[in-house]
DNA sequence: CGCTAACTTGAGGTCTATCAAGAAAAGTGG
DNA sequence: CCACTTTTCTTGATAGACCTCAAGTTAGCG
């Protein structure tokens, strides 16, 4: 998707899909007109990269559709996830220039942009998107200590668990379903991609996908389509409280 | 230390040792009156737990002295810690009453303490603090992310290795000394508590210390103090870029 | 229909955890 | 100040989880 083909409907920020979750979700309609002046959409490909880690990034955004991943390298190459953003998402950091990790659309992304100075100026001057921000960052820090847990101590079994049931919960806040009866979902990421988000290797995702389908706690169409019979027999095998986490 | 030995001198935030690092760094002295008036202090024992993770925490609060760790724990006890509080830092959530982590002073601990209501009514009508807040934020989301680095796909030695540099790094800031000489530093963590950052076990730790020590690439005076001769060499073997990764 | 990317599965090896014992420090009370 | 206990730490032997290397299968695509 090129920049013209984007929907005209979108640029009015009251159309928006994201409006009641993203960074503007606090904003009264006049606040919004001001940012509707500034901003501007840009488009990826799946698969491109959107900012290099260290780079300079001249702007802020966020995403309106699509996936995208943050991760980090090792100088030898060894990769880590360290942030999925998904629609609504913020990228960037008012106040710093650069950027420490790669920036890639998963999946075909629409962002959202603001160029960095305008957007600073708006913070100033408006105080519901600095607190809107806060509120977001402050979700996403718990959300990166969660992961820390996972990562630091859970088993490959309980990882590969405990992304499908996050990515299950997402699918069906996003569809309105609720979480009881049989869920189905496809998974945005391949082998490898789990396996950098997991900490693990593409081979050890791959053989516990297949050892969780064998023990029926999935079913599989396809590669990446999963349909999950009992949400809370996945749960206990993502090793959580029983509550599960987090809401959403 | 109990609540009337802290210092009187603490109580003017003029003197106070975290005024220009801590969530009031941006206040003028006007705003410093208004926060004066609301704050007070706590003292916890080393090994006092501070907040149990689901407690309701009716306050926020900027470690003045001492250590704090936060950690998050599975059912059958398994446990990561998922950051450390130093001077400065900030516990506590505004728009949220319950926290996600045990709370817990790993040496004695001076707390500098805002009841939740007036603190979130100052953060309204001034918008320094929540400024402030929104950047501590920011900077405690890059920092779980470069842990999560750490926790998927660093080795042990490596992981050891990234630990004692962070900690050598900000100890030197902290006497204002250049990271070029010898550094020596006091582990203000048991090896349990190591193990419980780098999501390993104390024997690992253990093990691999004496490995960095047999090297040379560390020195140890009893168990606790360590000396790093060659902090470029602590680097390498923390497997980061050679730049070392965020300063301090 | 071949070609490539994505995925699966197997065999073997390595790193870290587990289990166990003992040493060194740090308290504790006489 | 010295036995005594407790905590902290070290080191060894063994086991197991996950990684690495390798081959083969499936699915998507020009």
């Amino acid at each position: 998707m090129t920049l013209h083909e984007v929907p005209t409907l979108l640029h009015r920020c009251g159309d928006c899909p994201i409006r009641h979750r993203a960074v503007c979700a606090r904003c009264d309609s006049e606040e919004l007109t001001t940012l509707e002046q500034i901003k501007y959409y840009r488009s990826y490909q799946a698969g491109q990269t959107v900012i290099w880690s260290g780079d300079k990034m001249d702007f802020v955004a966020s995403v309106v559709t699509g996936i995208a991943t943050l991760t980090q390298t090792l100088e030898d190459g060894r990769r880590q996830m360290v942030g999925l953003l998904l629609p609504s998402d913020f990228v960037g950091r008012p106040g710093r220039q650069t950027v420490a990790y790669d920036v890639t659309a998963t999946t075909d992304l629409l962002m959202c942009c603001f160029r960095r100075k305008p957007f600073e100026d708006m913070m100033q001057k408006t105080p519901h998107v600095g607190q809107r921000l806060l509120e977001m960052t402050l979700d996403e820090l718990d959300a990166a200590r969660e992961w820390m847990l996972l990562l630091g101590r859970k088993t490959a079994r309980e990882k590969i668990a405990s992304l499908l049931a996050i990515i299950a919960r997402r699918d069906a806040s996003l569809k309105l379903r609720d979480a009881k009866g049989p869920l189905t979902f496809d998974l945005p990421l391949t082998r490898e991609e789990m396996a950098d988000y997991l900490g693990l290797t593409l081979e050890t995702v791959s053989r516990q996908v297949s050892a969780l389908k064998r023990d029926g706690v999935i079913a599989l169409e396809g590669k990446r389509h999963v349909i999950v019979n009992d949400f809370a027999r996945l749960l206990e095998e993502a090793g959580d409280d029983s509550d599960g986490g987090l809401p959403v």
